[in-house]
Formats: structure tokens, C-alpha cells, sequence
DNA sequence: CGCTAACTGTACTTTTCTGTCAACTAAAAT
DNA sequence: ATTTTAGTTGACAGAAAAGTACAGTTAGCG
């Protein structure tokens, strides 16, 4: 189980976008701030326009902004455009058979298993936003020594009820 | 943020084992009854072997066995082994500098995000073990709509307080 | 012993993911 | 209109993961 390099990459991007706010920021001034290449960077923000998550503009003074307000972007929606979730309906197609088959038979153990684990990372994410990111409550709810939900729940802005 | 193919198939393995108590289970039998190819079994023990979850014996009547009981065995320690975590210190460094600057920077927000969800999967994976796999307790708990770690904690078998 | 069944280890091939490149299109400035 | 800046696109090369092949070792059995 692990993140893939457009999750983490592509997630940085997003968060540098969202530090200015109302500007349009380039690829070429992206890939500066987190000493990418302008290709890579390319691709990336590609992935993240098609979903909907920035806007761009062409041509001189053109760029990227976000495609609505930090405080109203989810990461859970972000990292699932960017890496797909962990648990999807088809993932017992490549090996298992009929989801009725698989319900009654030891794989679904396992079945059972990764939606487990991906519903508790979509119980993670889900209060999570952009503006969490920013504002630094993740980092704060470490220092804090208390589980980070806990803690964004009680910070200056709560995130709305997912 | 996806599965690796050797949890996927390493813990299927591992269970296959685990459903045949006190006896030997052979690399071909495993192969047969998940539908690999023998080769690849063979890479899959040796991870699971070196990870000290299963015992093997050479030669005739050789084989594998688990290490320990299938209720002392956490499914959390299983996929560590088998993939790794989703967090490690060391995650930093293939792009950041030192962790100091780090913890005070933009991309420590995402090590913290990183480290969240780190903490939420292991919370989620602390009190299932083998046996709960095996009985089935994990369908159930979807069966009964509730949450699998709340369905968990009032099975038959409580998980020990990892 | 010698044969056979079965695990062990390394090296190899194939596939998938990362990251790059070059050619293209759009918009603004002159 | 031309030039320049900047996003768009699809094809490609390198790296990592997935899966295979094969030669070697161990242990039972006759």
C-alpha cells in the first residue's frame, strides 16, 4: 500500500496554486516553487484540470487557479483524481468471479478487507480540505499529539460535515 | 494510493495456509487452490518466510505452516511485511531537505496528510488478525452496515488491544 | 545409494508507472 | 499580421514492479 508519485506531486502543485489565490500561476512558475520540471508539471496539471479541480487560461498572462474555494475542495476528491481509490467495484473482476461467487468465498475475506481500509481513509479525508492544508491544522494536530481528526475538528475552521 | 499485487496475492497465500491448521501446505497446492502459477507462490513465501510468518520444511513432505496462531497474527503486521507502510520516516528525504525545514514548509502539510492516513489505516488494521479473516467477522460487519472495527470489537473473538 | 518431491536463490522478461520531448494551438502585445 | 508567451497533446525512453525460468539444495523413500 502506497501513494503514487502523481498523488504527491500532483497535490503539491494543487497546494502551491491554492497559496495564491485569484492569480493565475504558470506551469513555468510551479514547477520553480517545487523544483520540478515545467513537462512534468505539464502533465500533472493536465490530470488536475480534467478534473475539474483548476481552471486554466492560454496564451500570455495565462495560467492556473483553482476551480473553487480551498475551504470547499476535499483532498479525499483530489488524491482520488490523482491515484484512484483504494477499493473500487471492478477489483475483484481481474481475478475473482461473480461478486456473489466472491461474497461466500475466502477471497472476500480480503475483499472485505481492503474496504475496510479504504473506508477508513475516506473517514480521514473527508473533513479535510485545502484550507486544512494550508492554514497548517494537520502539522498543528501532530504537535498536539492528538489524532488529527480530533484535532481539525476543534481548530478555528471546522471543516463542514462531509 | 493503491495495493500492491504482492499484499493482494501474499496475504491470500498466507490465508490459504492458515485454513489447514498443524499441516504443511505445499507450494503447488497453494498455486492450485488461488489460481498462480507456482513460481510465483515460491517468490510470495519467501517474503512471508523472511518476514518469519511462516515456517517451511524441505524436501517430501515439505510444505508451509504458519508461524503462530492465526489470532496472534495481525493482518497489520502481515501487510507490512508484504508491502510496506504508507508512511516512513525516510519519505522526506527523496525530496525535501532536512526535516526541520520541512515540519516548517508547505510540503510538510502533505507529510502530515501522509502521516494521518498512515495512522488511520494502522488504527483501522490494529485488531484484525488472521483468525478474524478466517470466520468471516469482516463480511459481517458489512452485512450488518456498521462500521468493521465497531463490528469487530463485539464479535465472539475480541481483538487483543494491539 | 539414487530417485523424486519440494523448498531456495538468482537472473531474466514483461508490464506498468514515471518523467521527458517535440509539435501544436490559443491569446495577448506590438 | 507577426511575434512571443503559455497551455495542450500524444509519443517516447527510463525505472520500478510483476511475474517467469532455471539451476541448486534438502529430505524422504525404496
Amino acid at each position: 500500500m502506497r501513494f503514487t508519485a502523481q498523488e504527491e506531486y500532483g497535490l503539491r502543485c494543487l497546494l502551491q496554486i491554492a497559496r495564491e489565490p485569484g492569480e493565475f500561476m504558470t506551469i513555468t512558475e510551479i514547477a520553480k516553487r517545487e523544483g520540478l520540471t515545467s513537462a512534468y508539471v505539464a502533465k500533472l496539471m493536465r490530470v488536475l484540470r480534467k478534473a475539474d479541480l483548476v481552471k486554466s487560461i492560454r496564451g500570455q498572462k495565462g495560467g492556473f487557479r483553482l476551480a473553487a474555494r480551498p475551504e470547499l475542495v476535499s483532498v479525499g476528491d483530489v488524491l482520488a483524481s490523482l491515484g484512484g481509490r483504494l477499493y473500487t467495484k471492478d477489483f475483484c473482476g481481474r481475478y475473482t468471479g461473480t461478486e456473489q461467487i466472491c461474497t461466500h468465498s475466502l477471497e472476500c475475506s480480503i475483499r472485505s478487507l481492503w474496504m475496510t481500509l479504504d473506508h477508513s481513509v475516506q473517514r480521514a479525508l473527508s473533513g479535510i480540505t485545502l484550507k486544512h492544508m494550508l492554514s497548517g491544522a494537520l502539522i498543528e494536530s501532530w504537535a498536539h499529539a492528538a489524532s488529527a481528526q480530533v484535532a481539525l475538528d476543534r481548530s478555528e475552521t471546522p471543516p463542514p460535515a462531509a
